[in-house]
DNA sequence: TTGGAATGTCAACAAGACTGACATAAAATG
DNA sequence: CATTTTATGTCAGTCTTGTTGACATTCCAA
């Protein structure tokens, strides 16, 4: 009997923990975009435009293929946001010296000027959420997203920490 | 110069770390829809059908009202889903007694088994990140993520938790 | 009882995914 | 060296899911 309320109320409780989970990210998430959004509305831009802003900042000179990789969207998805980026001078783009079919992307001065801004607003909630939490919170938080990523994302995301 | 050169450290980590936050969000999210969106596929339904199926189960007899509080989306969004998810019979709907404006939201039994197929696809992720990372690691991962959500959301979702 | 507030529906539009068709450049193959 | 195949990127059209605007119904308060 006893036994028997245990192992439910085990049960449950993983059950409870992996809902509160889910929910936990669907609301977070929410949370993480919700600044960055604010800063892009006033632009006309999306989250799209900020994703690639990000990126491009992060590995200058890249292509579109291997930002495509990143993003994980079509090539013509992301080619709409560049376009627009490009139009308004945020990227600029290099025809490459060894094949010329690719494009290569850097970020102009406005362009940096904007990311900066937003990655400052994003990363101003996150250092807020990692100090309530604490250091110990914060390795944890980082273990458990990275066994959360696809293989292959997980790859990509420890690529970009080491370029 | 030690000192200096500490100070740049510890700076340069902090920023890198919050960057390799914002990039687990994103890759990690990625990871956490990638299940349920294979699945949805199948029956033509979106993420926006999932979230709705979720939250009904969670809460059942809900009104659209509270729904919109806690998915965060306009009515007329969410009525496009709700549409489908009623004529497809996997929600069913009732009129409030006491006010009859209010239409009360449940799950069918299809509804159930899809959200059931869903939610099940996605713990399995979810608990597979929990088991490879460790139980300390559980905890920090919550408390960052609820740390990371606007206060009003917060509230909802603890709300959830209780009820 | 009547006017305003609340709940939900219908219609039209926008952002950003998607697939398909295509132009150009490079690489492979005869 | 010519020609076919492959790779990179662009343009056009469609779908999902957000948005705002206009409206019907019901409730509540003056």
């Amino acid at each position: 009997m006893q036994n028997d309320r245990s192992r439910e109320s085990l049960l449950f409780l993983t059950d409870e923990q992996l809902r509160q989970g889910i929910e936990g990210m669907f609301f977070a998430y929410r949370g993480f975009t919700a600044d960055p959004d604010r800063i892009l509305e006033k632009y006309n831009y999306g989250r799209a435009h900020h994703r690639a802003l990000h990126f491009i900042n992060r590995v200058p000179g890249t292509n579109v293929n291997n930002l495509l990789s990143i993003l994980g969207v079509t090539k013509q998805s992301l080619n709409r946001v560049l376009r627009t980026l490009i139009e308004h001078e945020l990227v600029s783009l290099k025809i490459g010296t060894k094949d010329r079919r690719e494009r290569h992307l850097y970020l102009t001065e406005s362009g940096k000027s904007l990311e900066k801004q937003l990655s400052t607003a994003q990363s101003h909630r996150m250092r807020e959420a990692y100090r309530q939490a604490g250091p110990d919170a914060v390795a944890g938080f980082k273990q458990v997203l990275e066994a959360m990523m696809d293989p292959k994302l997980q790859v990509t995301y420890k690529k970009l920490r080491v370029s």
